[in-house]
DNA sequence: AGAAGGACCAGTGGTCCGTA
DNA sequence: AGAAGGACCAGTGGTCCGTA
């Protein structure tokens, strides 16, 4: 009743600039984008931790990655960004999903039917990019606008073309690149070590938790919010749950290991 | 499955402890708060827009308040705290609800079935309040922490006994309170100025928005964003969406008259 | 087996409209 | 009529789990 004259203004409309000035290389054969789909399952999904889930919080040394050698095997790739599977076959558009990434060495290029670290960064960056697009947008038409990587801008990233980014991916890996932001010398090392290990990239990913409860503890006395806030590139991506509770059980375990000190040593936390 | 050892933290719990430390002043009778009630409706509600509202961004000059003098035709109440109706009749337990505000002068009490604007504003620090408590909580167990006052700080604020407080109205007083926070020097004089000529509540709100979006333009350009991050105690609140729209349309409105000026003399905006 | 991502779900912001 | 607030709804944050 009290918008007035003023909700003229539509919803979001969304120009189409952006279509595909990122990602050249795409899978082979060129079938058109799946896009929106929508399929609707009628499975009765979540039926709460009906396989009783092993954590794995301490990296496993198994695993011993493959390393393939079959660079050449697709089309002419190559270039510099991701690559997706599912270009081979019946061109009936198939799955079509990204390579799986691999652990490489900063400036590595991930060769075969693998993606690299370093692109999985740039994606990060990409998103900003796609956040301050999105902001943009809604400060010129007087919208409420986000300071977070949002639904919003995942939506308006795939209307741009980028549907190689999707939420569940970037929140996966949000904290490897809230080392590489916060301390790259260390985020470069664990690379290189977990690559010559032959770690998969599970392993790499758990590994990147420790060092950053390590930073949020020295910083800013375990706040892992004033961390992320700390870095221009970091603080738009939401605090990853995990990440939280590590740097609050850190905490309290530091707490009470000061409180009631053992009887003979001193306790080394890190 | 990241969850680990973590998740023995339950969800929220809440202490009781400030229950009834406010609001002493109930109503007759003091039959039992109704609560959680969650009657089911089957109306089917949202059929936009069969009414065609009649915008109101003028207020208009009837509605001659009769100030009514019928001071103690309840209980003995007249302490300081807000006044509830549903009191006299059968103690069926029927409804509850707030008596409305109406315009009060600063310090000014509302006699009679009616609240006071004092009251209103001390409304939104008791949410303040409680935003305070469950960062305080929400910090101690290592969740995410509000910076806003959330449906979780209405849910708290509830729980914690203070029935009065409710979403709907907090956020249609929003700017009112902007205004007091901002510029208690015009608030006042508005509030004077909308009682002497009998103006009920709903004109006087409307009228709060003009002066708002003259800061805004003055101090932030036009950014209201900015303008309630400005003050400690408002930057709490969300924006209302009318407002926003108003800086918006305002911004945009000067810009063209700037870009295009008339033949025949200089605009004045403000 | 390890990994990518469609799609689901509980709880949010926003406010309408049946109620008093 | 003017006003208070229960309850609804579209779109969110978060991530599970069917898929490749």
């Amino acid at each position: 009743p009290d918008s007035g004259a003023l909700d003229a203004l539509s919803q979001e409309g969304l120009s189409e600039e952006r279509v595909q000035q990122e990602r050249e290389a795409v899978a082979s054969g060129g079938e058109a984008w799946e896009g929106h789909k929508k399929k609707k399952t009628t499975a009765t999904r979540r039926n709460k931790k009906t396989t009783p889930k092993k954590k794995k919080n301490e990296e496993e040394e198994d695993g011993e990655e493959e390393e393939d050698d079959d660079d050449d095997e697709e089309d002419g790739e190559g270039e510099c960004e991701g690559k997706v599977s599912g270009g081979g076959a019946a061109a009936g558009g198939e799955r079509q999903r990204e390579h799986p990434f691999i652990v490489t060495e900063p400036g590595e290029v991930a060769r075969g039917k693998k993606n690299g670290l370093d692109y999985l960064f740039h994606l990060y960056d990409q998103c900003r990019d796609f956040l301050l697009q999105v902001q943009s947008i809604s400060r010129e038409r007087g919208h409420k606008c986000p300071t977070k990587v949002t639904n919003q801008v995942f939506r308006y990233a795939k209307e741009a073309g980028a549907s190689y980014i999707n939420k569940p991916k970037m929140r996966h890996y949000v904290h490897c690149y809230a080392l590489h932001c916060l301390d790259e010398e260390a985020s470069n090392a664990l690379r290189r070590g977990f690559k010559e290990k032959g770690e998969n990239v599970g392993a790499w990913r758990q590994a990147c938790y420790q060092p950053l409860v390590a930073l949020s503890a020295r910083h800013h006395g375990w706040d892992v919010d004033a961390l992320f806030n700390s870095h221009p590139r970091l603080c738009i991506w939401y605090v990853p749950t995990k990440l939280r509770q590590l740097c609050h059980l850190a905490r309290s375990t530091a707490a009470s290991a000061a409180a009631q000190p053992p009887h003979g040593g001193i306790p080394y936390l890190f």
